[in-house]
DNA sequence: TTGAAAGCGTTACCAA
DNA sequence: TTGGTAACGCTTTCAA
């Protein structure tokens, strides 16, 4: 690979020009800098971003800290990240938590090492020092943190719409399914789906998840209809429970909407493909991996931000899996 | 942060024989060992990566060129190579293209710029020549290319057996749907299937998918019913266009697998939570991620190649939307 | 067994 | 408007 002194021995000038042609400051004649060009041409030179990374202490990389890409909901949030810093120069790097402390401390130090020039935070463990010190930017993605940049979904009004949804459509014994403690924003949609219940004309009891994984909501879907064969309405964790509900809803025999509805949340892509289709609470994952690539990108550049914490909105997809307002049995 | 300076300093030693510690490499006594190492503790002291790829001109990053990160087979595959990788302290650069030649050429040159350690591509242009220079080693992840190292899976076999599945099944007027033309694992897959149908006691018809995305997949269901109202028996080109055919021929109050049989390809993990769950050929994704990223480590570390094209199994996965042996109408 | 110093490919300061 | 050179943090000769 060429080098910048291969470009000023072929251009004739030293790497102090070819430099400030390649970034484009500081004083150089017209002539010298089509000269340079040329040379770079000849020698399709690009510069080595290690170098670069080196003496700026910081690279065009940006660290990506997912819990699971393997959860349909987290690709959408990369995807919008990756398309966003893409434009600006910017790659990511990325590291899967598993939720493990462990793991994550160590995709952190790596990152560190490799002089990132920021980080996006999937994370459970916003207080960790690591997100405190101030190595690099840090935007915490689908989940918050007090007075830190963060870009995540209202889920007391995600939790709120499901509940209403469902008691609009006339469900009478509702199983709440209440997701993993440790993550915050499932307990929030939790917590927003109960104020509306318990304020509401319906009986109601709620089940816990262990986890967002198929495995577990598969034995959840199961346990659900064990336990409460009346049920006659899901609000679901996530998509892939509430995928797990009508599965063995429909395996049970029962009619959805008809004998029960199900609602679920997210809305991965999947969801509109299921039979009949989820009606769920769209958060738009991949315009908050955008915002979120944004602000940092704004951090990085160190403008002034007006908002560091943005909410994004929330949103009823209603497709097949609830009932119509006078659909009521 | 501390550098290399600062934890000599610290341990009234050169820079030379830390590095020497931190490397494990030449001679050092066993006492200023430890006192080196006290003194990196102290300071909390980690090598800063850029620093070490400069010399070294090659850094312990990976480059992943992937589709689309979206699409819920590519998932699995980063996980398995991730996992291996990490695990030898290499990290990941992700690189998403959409199948757009410029994109991957973007990515391919930024990887070179941050002078990777190799690349692993799930590339559509296998032959362009960035692919075969020798700046870095390259493994061709879900896909082939004569002579070059590569982890693919047994695409006519996979075909194949899922043609023999629907006959055995009993269908009698089958619809094959062939992926996208540029792609060739779908094309590997449908053709092992044509080979199939055209030598058995069936009739049959084609229908050709534009893409793997979810809207060409719902459209090509609906257009694939219109057509073909008599199919008894659909072989998708892969999870998602069978998740639509399924959908759709649920829509039509078709019974599955009574009227009708479905049968995927790539075993995604929703698959299990379609209804019926999906009867599918699988494809070991994560494993193929894993022996990519291990081939690719063996070439980094220059080790004998034993083998350079991986091939690995496809397995048919029998679920609820295909038929029993004797299960025939 | 240790240290000095060159070099990896850039950028930016200071002189010219 | 240009060039020389130190510096970024590390590894690896080469000498001592």
């Amino acid at each position: 690979m060429a080098t910048i002194k291969d470009v000023a021995g072929a251009a004739g000038v030293s790497v102090a020009t070819v430099s400030r042609v390649l970034n484009d400051n500081g004083y150089v004649h017209e002539d010298t800098r089509t000269k340079v060009m040329l040379a770079m041409k000849k020698l399709n030179y690009y510069p080595n971003e290690v170098a670069r990374s080196l003496y700026k202490r910081e690279s065009r990389l940006i660290g990506l800290l997912l819990p699971d890409i393997t959860n349909p909901f987290f690709p959408q949030l990369a995807r919008g990240a990756e398309d966003e810093l893409q434009r600006e120069g910017y790659r990511l790097i990325i590291g899967n938590s598993d939720e493990e402390l462990e793991k994550e401390l160590d995709y952190l130090q790596t990152f560190k090492q490799n002089q990132v020039a920021g980080i996006l935070a999937a994370t459970n463990y916003p207080d960790l020092p690591e997100y405190s010190g101030s190595f690099y930017p840090v935007v915490f993605l689908d989940r918050t943190k007090e007075g830190a940049p963060s870009v995540f979904s209202d889920g007391r009004a995600g939790g709120k719409i499901a509940a209403e949804e469902m008691l609009r459509g006339g469900s009478k014994c509702i199983t709440l399914v209440k997701g993993p403690d440790h993550l915050p924003t499932a307990q929030e949609r939790f917590s927003g789906a109960l104020d509306v219940l318990q304020n509401a004309d319906a009986q109601f009891q709620v089940m816990s998840a262990a986890s967002f994984s198929l495995n577990d909501a598969a034995a959840l879907a199961e346990e659900l209809f064990a336990a409460y064969p009346e049920t006659d309405g899901v609000i679901a964790s996530n998509d892939i429970a509430a995928a797990a509900v009508l599965h063995e809803a429909l395996r049970l025999g029962k009619k959805v909407p008809q004998d029960i509805q199900i609602i679920g949340y997210d809305d991965i892509p999947q969801s509109r493909l299921l039979f009949p289709p989820l009606s769920t609470v769209r958060q738009p994952a991949y315009e908050m991996g955008k915002e979120a690539a944004n602000l940092l990108l704004h951090m990085i550049k160190k403008e002034p931000l007006t908002e560091t914490a943005i909410q994004m909105p929330v949103t009823f997809i209603k497709r097949q899996t609830t009932r119509k307002d006078d659909d009521h049995e």
